[in-house]
DNA sequence: ACCTGAACACCGTTCAAGT
DNA sequence: ACCTGAACACCGTTCAAGT
């Protein structure tokens, strides 16, 4: 086995790694060989490399995969502008999907992962954006991203409000003027979400976004939209 | 310590384990510490035996989770019947969200799972069989149950067709024969799923499930069904 | 600055043995 | 029939050390 630099370089025969090798590395592995597959030990084999040298470029685990999720979600195609309304979040719904298809493993990673990473946060932002370009008001952009829910994926309206898993530690609440600065940033990076936001606060003082409301509304969109169907004796093909 | 048994059983302190115990056992314990804390070796610490006891009830870890969905499942609310048939599959929907809520661990574990369990696929028939007492269209119904998506976790319309993770090895594919009697088993045991699957294969002889024309059909509905509450100027609360 | 080696506390599962 | 003990091939992550 000789090393792959041929040259003759003299001490380092490789290049050394940085973290975007390490998430494209753990990207190909995952789509190779499922996410089951993406162990420390074993991605740290695939980059000819000890274990421990990859904690230099990702924090631990979490960090590797929120990074790999992060890689394909910031990657996902984005349609022509001045689209109608519809048709833009339905390309954009679209293009998540076709992500999802070329790498089945990214939904459960989002799935199982307990933060959302930026470029999630920015395709909720985008898809957002589709809907209020339509002229709809945030309280129904908030309630149709709902509706879409696992539809949009990276996006998922879960994001809102996700029961911790039994077991985890909760975060310390950040303080008045964490929040304020924290707002402060949220609506400069991401101003639909924003907007929604305070459009839910003002609606509902309290401050909780209702599960059960959203559950049961998209249940009956759902269900009227199939029975209008029925009664229009729709049939497939 | 002195054993469990106060009143002086000679060699066998304990009674013996069994099948429904190890899975009650791992239920509690999901929902006590989360589905990552059921491991073999804390499960069976939990019970007082040593790690190899649990093979005597359980084939494997897979084994073991599926044991525990389908205790969970199979304990569902059953709505009364006679409901018109919108309320029945609401009701149906409904109860399976109950229990997800009681049991956060149910959904990442019916996520994770590859193959659909007994009590899932039971169901997926009973919701089936409340949609087609509103004398809709297997046709329909098999839609209506791709719309409902996620909503109706147990059931979920994946288990018509689910890619399986990279890495996993293929089943073989069964004989003839053997599609026969299955059939047959499925008919007896699950007829509205099995009318669902005869509608479908009439339909569309080359048998396999369009999962890109599901998934439109549902965002289609959806963003129809969103469209109009704007029309109509909607708003919330 | 980047990588290594040994170690620790975990996994699921096998096999052969005990009672 | 049911449980045990030792072993194997894995995990993520720590710490102190090398270059």
């Amino acid at each position: 086995m000789t090393p792959a630099v041929a040259g003759g370089a003299p001490a380092r025969t490789t290049p050394p790694l940085n973290r975007a090798q390490v998430l494209a590395a753990g990207v190909a592995l995952a789509d190779r060989e499922g996410l089951a597959a993406v162990s420390m030990r074993h991605l740290s084999a695939e980059l000819g490399v000890v274990p421990m040298a990859l904690y230099k470029h990702v924090a631990d685990k979490h960090d590797l995969v929120a990074g790999m999720i992060d890689l394909v979600v910031a990657g996902y195609a984005v349609p022509p502008p001045g689209l109608e309304w519809r048709e833009g979040v339905r390309r954009h719904v679209l293009a998540a999907r076709d992500a999802l298809l070329e790498h089945p493993w990214l939904r459960p990673a989002i799935e199982a992962a307990t933060q959302r990473t930026p470029a999630v946060l920015a395709h909720m932002d985008t898809v957002a954006g589709a809907f209020a370009a339509g002229g709809l008001s945030y309280d129904l952009v908030h309630h149709g991203m709902h509706a879409l829910g696992h539809r949009i994926w990276g996006f998922s309206p879960e994001a809102f409000s996700n029961p911790p898993a039994p077991g985890t530690l909760p975060l310390p609440a950040p303080s008045a003027a964490e929040q304020h600065a924290m707002m402060a940033a949220v609506a400069q990076q991401y101003p639909h979400i924003a907007a929604i936001a305070i459009d839910t606060a003002t609606r509902h003082p309290l401050g909780a976004c209702d599960d059960q409301f959203e559950f049961e509304f998209t249940l009956d969109l759902l269900l009227e939209a199939v029975a209008r169907l029925h009664v229009t004796g729709w049939s497939s093909r």
